[in-house]
DNA sequence: ATTAAAACCACGTGAATACGTTATTGAAGT
DNA sequence: ACTTCAATAACGTATTCACGTGGTTTTAAT
């Protein structure tokens, strides 16, 4: 029962519906000398109810997805509206894109499956709180895995410079006109360098353009 | 000198201009029981070159950034033409967004800070082979972040599901007319569905409708 | 030096567009 | 019952557009 009270120990919050799984985490947490465990939930509801009449303010929540009730996903934005300086550590046997993906896009600090050791939970705990975003490597492979589908491999269309540079002012909505005029260039210039424009790209009209620039990221 | 031969170990090369770093690296893998460094360089045209004519097939290439000459990024999808089947594990420096963003386009399966423990490093090659994406969690931050920004958050802009579809049709290229003909309405209706959209996305043509409907995936 | 390509400019025409204005219908909400 | 609103439709007009056809100048590569 020693160091118990020798420094702020980081306040960690748990919800998870499984009790052995539940219980085994907050003796874990308890057990270490950095961090306390000064709540447990079986489900978010329970959680953001508790939360907000108590005025609870965790540094980390460690986080269930698959909870009867309202999901871990749909959670996430809740409890940072309650919690807003609270990290969210993602900790469920969910692995599929989409899990991950919506985890992410709530904003979720780091994402582990349940079958990490104690070990890497209480690491993961530390390198959230240090800025980062810990995760398995198997998550981490399934995010490049869509971060690359985020990106299309351009194509080269050998579009110039001053093509680009056009196609770029098309798209953000400018007319022949004013694209003229901010480039200090006659209207017949930009048309003509917009027809070459179309041919390159095999369209026929601005909208068109403007399309293909965006969803092939040439600009 | 036990275990040599007992099973095939992992071939690793290593690319790093850093003599000590090299050196530090190379010991390391040797000593452990399941890797072998087959070979090690001080450059990517080196590595290249000497690959080719001595048709290296290494399991894991560890590369390094920052080279004097071509860089580990310019080098990804070179080595991965030589060696297919090879993984490559970033090991440098540089952790800003753009090269990290550059290493995974290219094709890169892990990540690493060259502060990493030797442990970590050794255990990534064990990630990496078991199909992972190791990566410093201070990267995967990184990584999350620029995830995020690529999925924008969409405003409700209130279109109506016939305007959406309008819309799309707008973003496929399509002239009022041809959009008339394909939903069997009037140019009329459409003309002024359209006035609708401009004035529900604030924009004033049919460029910019498409520019915004692509960039806030409102379709 | 010659060639090729990018960038520049011009005129005209028929088509398409943006927008003011007005109006009918039917469905959803109060 | 009343109102709001999406969806439909129409007419006119000034503006903008796409594209045919004709050029010049500047820059870069051979």
């Amino acid at each position: 029962m020693k160091n118990l009270n020798d420094i702020k120990r980081t306040e960690v919050v748990v919800i998870e519906d499984n009790k052995l799984f539940r219980k085994t985490l907050v003796d874990f947490i308890n057990q270490s000398s950095e961090m306390s465990c000064i709540n447990d939930f079986i489900s978010c509801e329970d959680a953001i109810e508790k939360m907000k009449s108590n005025e609870l303010d965790p540094s980390i929540i460690l986080l269930d997805i698959g909870l009867p009730g309202m999901n871990g996903i749909e959670a996430i934005p809740i409890l940072k509206s309650i919690s807003p300086s609270a990290k969210i550590i993602m900790l469920t046997i969910q692995d599929d894109n989409e899990s991950i993906f919506n985890a992410i896009c709530n904003g979720a600090s780091g994402y582990l499956l349940k079958d990490s050791s104690s070990d890497k939970i209480i690491n993961a705990v530390k390198e959230v709180l240090d800025g980062g975003a810990p995760m398995n490597s198997s998550i981490a492979f399934k995010v490049l895995e869509m971060f690359k589908n985020f990106v299309p491999e351009k194509k080269d269309y050998n579009l110039s410079s001053r093509e680009i540079e056009i196609l770029q002012l098309l798209v953000e909505g400018l007319p022949k006109k004013l694209i003229a005029d901010k480039l200090s260039i006659s209207y017949h210039t930009v048309d003509s360098h917009l027809r070459k424009i179309y041919e390159k790209l095999k369209v026929h009209s601005a909208s068109s353009a403007v399309a293909k620039a965006l969803k092939e990221n040439l600009i």
